[in-house]
DNA sequence: GCATGGTGAGTGAGTGTTCGCTCGCTCGCC
DNA sequence: GGCGAGCGAGCGAACACTCACTCACCATGC
């Protein structure tokens, strides 16, 4: 079956079983077994609706990347500093939600395996450049404003989207305390370091 | 045989085998074939002196962890800030070596697959357990120095060496072209800000 | 000077297992 | 009775790892 015309419930039942097993086990244990006994298909099952196991891992990413951006779009904070620090927030997972911990470090590992997956440099792609889009508008918001100094809107975005993921992938993953506290701390004082006076 | 009686030219040897091959092929789909290709043994050469792929993977750590540390220790910049510089120029790998960045990003799949494989867990916490301490060391004599206005010492490392490490697992793994720039640019600025006035 | 036997270093050809994926079939429903 | 949905069984290939063996080298005895 061709993997657009997945009728959208059995998308998310599979996105939903591929997220599981790669927060237990990780991509690169990741098997259609593994995937199989998180949903309530059998592997063949699994093979109705998509031809490969790459297509499944691409239906996770293309869900979270909706997940991700109806998260983003749905903050109701107020003024760009407000925003940014809702963004932050969000991005910077929590280390007590191990579910969360567990999908945030996959997709880490996804993204750091991109190099040599084709299919799923794609969706890898366009989840980080939206998410940078809609930093990089706040903060550009922020300086028209006057909120903000006159610092580069691209560039802060890179700083903050790279110094969440940072965070996902070293320290959550390794599970070093107190190190997320320490840097949501000097996050936040680099925040206060872009108000005008 | 056991790993730590491994004679340390042959430990080299097969270190660079494993570096080579995750360079080439990221580490979710590194087999022992590819990495004896990589070196000059069969396959069951390799096996004579580790008794497993993790320990073969270790021992490129372990490698990659002295060669960092010497990187480190090695910088000659003098005062806090140049030498905070120093190390930013070291962790922000260059998008132009595609060698360095091979390497790099695979230890950010190493890095996020930490959680789902104890032995290669030890090895990457002490690198980036030394490196955090290394650049905190450098941010708590600046701050007693009074270069550095009072900024919190492990914070500041956390923040430093998480925007490094996500920028190697996001931006340089998908390519992205100049998102190092623009972050280079803001970790600049970021280091000023550091700066008393 | 030279046969003998032990040893470290290494390999070609496998081992059993697991992988991604397919096929022939069944079942329930229009 | 035809058809979409799904599964048990199993395919060939690839996997991590092992084993029986070779070969160069060296010490020893004669």
């Amino acid at each position: 079956m061709p993997a657009d015309s997945v009728p959208p419930e059995q998308k998310a039942q599979i996105a939903n079983a591929v997220r599981a097993a790669l927060a237990t086990h990780g991509y690169a244990r990741l098997t259609t077994k593994k995937v199989a006994a998180e949903s309530e298909k059998s592997e063949a099952g699994l093979y109705y609706y998509y031809d490969s196991k790459d297509e499944m891992i691409v239906a996770f990413l293309e869900t979270s990347e909706d997940y991700l951006a109806r998260t983003l779009d749905e903050i109701d904070a107020e003024g760009p500093e407000e925003r940014l620090r809702a963004v932050c927030d969000i991005l910077l997972v929590d280390e007590d939600d191990p579910a969360a911990a567990g999908v945030n470090i996959a997709v880490m590992e996804l993204l750091s395996h991109a190099p040599h997956n084709e299919t799923l440099r794609e969706p890898l792609l366009r989840m980080e450049r939206h998410t940078l889009d809609v930093i990089a508008d706040i903060v550009r918001d922020g300086v028209e404003q006057g909120v903000f100094r006159e610092v580069d809107p691209e560039g802060t975005a890179a700083f903050v989207l790279s110094a969440t993921d940072g965070y996902t992938g070293f320290a959550l993953a390794l599970g070093m305390e107190g190190v997320g506290d320490d840097l949501r701390e000097s996050l936040s004082a680099y925040i206060d370091s872009l108000l005008v006076e």
